[in-house]
Formats: structure tokens, C-alpha cells, sequence
DNA sequence: CGCCGAGTTGAACTGAATCAAGAAACGTGG
DNA sequence: CCACGTTTCTTGATTCAGTTCAACTCGGCG
């Protein structure tokens, strides 16, 4: 759980007593692999941080789901739009491997944010440091082509690919299995 | 100026002491058609609101820039991540048309956070509703072809269509301007 | 052992990129 | 207000990367 606060004080210094305040509306919960924590036109409840495992954000298809996005460890997992909405959610959350996380629910998060003194600021923070994930993500699809996607993955986050089956990896970056089977057999 | 609190007030309410501090620190300007605002490699000293006009931002390029994004009347632009970060600019931003802006520096944004009680709340929810705009923006670019995506883009903001040259709204959607003409074709 | 999901490979097809040229619209100065 | 040059848009021909459909391999698991 310490954990938890080491993230948040990268990016701001936070008094014990709001720490306090946020930790003790945190639950625990593991997850076996394949477990979906998030049905498609639910709403979102929690913000969660993964303290061990994966997860992945996908549309559900009848053929091939569309990823696209993945969670890992010491980060936050949440389908943020429908948790900030509070609308029902146009995707599903699912863990990849066995998962353990601390979630807080929405209604406990209002409560941080009107009780303490930081909780706007790490909403704020956590607001702008995923807005800045999307932006990349964006410039990325407009920018790159598959190819160069998948390697700047690979030179990113190896341990991503080594980890995770190559169909969820071929729909983040835009493309069917079979075409990162052959981009895969070229670059190599 | 009106207009801005009543952009906000749509969101959250202002007590007027607050909307004193925030708007004494807004400065207007005003810029004609193709102004550079924000150039590559420098770091976005300001979030404006625009007043009149329309502006874009792109990727500067030897042959067609790379055009990915449009901000309108009645809406905030920024080139926000430099903003946030204080990095320097992967982009650039220019007026399309004529323009007036309503500025605030990112210092005097900084005295806003500190000094109202409301400031970390407008700039959390403008940083969520930043991102809930990347996040729609993300699965459009994903799940739906050039085409669909123009077709979108036609139904919703029509006024978008027939007031910016193509060549910007074909980067903007992914396609050349060729394939975009053609796309026209198809469908009409 | 046999099944099943995941990955690979092949062949035909397709939509967009690219290269190139021409038409239309725009704006700036005479 | 027209003329000229530039920018924007269109159209054609060719090329290419990725899709689709299909068959086959591999590894794990009931």
C-alpha cells in the first residue's frame, strides 16, 4: 500500500493526515487471470491501483476484440471516462494475469476530494497525467505506422510483448494478428 | 468575457470573489488569420479561451503538416501538455482564421490554484474533460475507417466541413488529401 | 489422446499512398 | 476590377501494406 503513496508522491508531497483520510476508504482485492472486472455497459465504480498483474481495456467483438490499452503494475486501472461520467462504460476491463488491486470507490473519491486539501490537486494531477498518455497515444496513430508502433513497444516495454499474447498487442497497435505475425518475421 | 464563466459555470460554480482572481489575470489578444500562436520547440506559456476564430494544431511537415487537432469558438486551446509539463512543444499551433484570445499565463494559473478555493477543481475538470475528448478520439481512430470518420466528423460539425480546407481535415482524419477527395466522391 | 486457442503462412483482394498532372478558388497588387 | 501567381482540390495510374479467408503447426490441458 506504501506503494500507493510512492506514486502519488512523485508528483505531489502529500501531509499524513490526507493520506490518511484517502488510505482508509482503499480496498483490496485479487483477481485469477480472465477475470472481467468491468462489463460492457456497466458503470464504473472504482479507480484502482494494480499492486501485482495486468490488465487490458478492450472493445468486445464477435471475431477479435479491440485492445486498446494495458495496465500494469504500480499503475492506476479504471475506465476513467465512465468513472468520471458516471455513464455506462463502451468497453471491457479484463485481467490478463492473476491480479491484485486497491480500489476506491467513486463515492469515497468525492468525499477525498471535498475532505482533504490535495484531493483536487492528485485529481487534477491524475486527470492531466492521463490526458498526457492520450496525447502520445494520438500522435502515435496519426504519426507512425503499425510497424514503427510495434517496435517503439518493443523498445519501450519488452517485457509487454514477452508477456502478452500477440493478438492483444496487434489491436493496440491497429492491426490484425495476422499482419504483426508478418511485421514481426520482417524486422527480425 | 462572460462567456468564459458561463463555459465554466457549466461545469462548476464560481463564487464571484473567485472569478475576480481568475479573470483579472486574462489578457486579450487578438490575431489574424494563419498567426503562428505557438511555435515548435517552444513551451506553451498560456491556456486561452477563444473569444471568435478557429484555430489548429499540427506537426509541421516538408510536404503536408499533420493536422490533429481543431479548437473552435467558446473552447479553451493550449498546446496542454507542453503547457503542463513546461517541455517544449512537439507541435505547433496557428489560427485559421481571424482570432481573439482570452489569456492566462501558466504562472498566474499556478496563484489561481493556490489562491481560490475552486481553482484545483476547474483545472481537474478541464484536465478530465481533455481527456475524455483523447479518450473518444482514441477509439474513433481505432474502430472506425477514414471514411466513417469523415462521415462522423460531417454529421457532427458540419460548419467544420464547409469552413476548413480539406487538407487539414484529411491529416485530421488520418487519409492524404487525394484519398480524402476520393472518399468525398464515394459518398455523395 | 484429442481438442482448442494462439500463432504462422499462403494467396487473392482492397483501400490508401504515392507520383504526376491539370482544374478551380483565392488573394494581392496593379 | 481584372490579371497573375499561388494554394487548394481533383483525377488518373501505379504500388504497397494490410485485410480476409483458409489451411496448417505448435503447445497446453481436460
Amino acid at each position: 500500500m506504501n506503494k500507493i503513496r510512492e506514486q502519488f508522491e512523485q508528483i505531489v508531497e502529500m501531509k499524513d493526515s490526507d493520506w490518511l483520510i484517502f488510505s482508509s476508504k482503499l480496498i483490496k482485492s485479487e483477481h485469477p487471470k480472465k477475470t472481467i472486472l468491468l462489463k460492457l455497459g456497466e458503470t464504473e465504480k472504482y479507480l484502482s491501483f494494480i499492486e501485482k498483474g495486468a490488465v487490458r481495456l478492450y472493445i468486445p467483438k464477435q471475431e477479435n476484440d479491440l485492445t486498446f490499452g494495458f495496465c500494469f503494475e504500480n499503475q492506476f486501472v479504471s475506465a476513467y471516462d465512465s468513472f468520471l461520467s458516471q455513464n455506462p462504460c463502451s468497453y471491457e476491463l479484463q485481467t490478463i494475469t492473476e491480479t491484485t488491486l486497491w480500489q476506491i470507490s467513486h463515492k469515497d473519491l468525492q468525499q477525498v476530494y471535498a475532505q482533504t486539501e490535495i484531493g483536487n490537486t492528485i485529481g487534477r494531477l491524475t486527470a492531466e497525467s492521463l490526458f498526457l498518455n492520450k496525447s502520445e497515444r494520438e500522435q502515435s496513430l496519426l504519426n507512425l505506422t503499425p510497424e514503427e508502433r510495434y517496435v517503439s513497444l518493443f523498445t519501450e516495454r519488452p517485457q509487454l510483448i514477452r508477456e502478452i499474447p500477440l493478438k492483444f498487442i496487434a489491436s493496440y497497435i491497429g492491426v490484425t494478428p495476422q499482419a504483426l505475425s508478418r511485421i514481426r518475421k520482417r524486422i527480425s
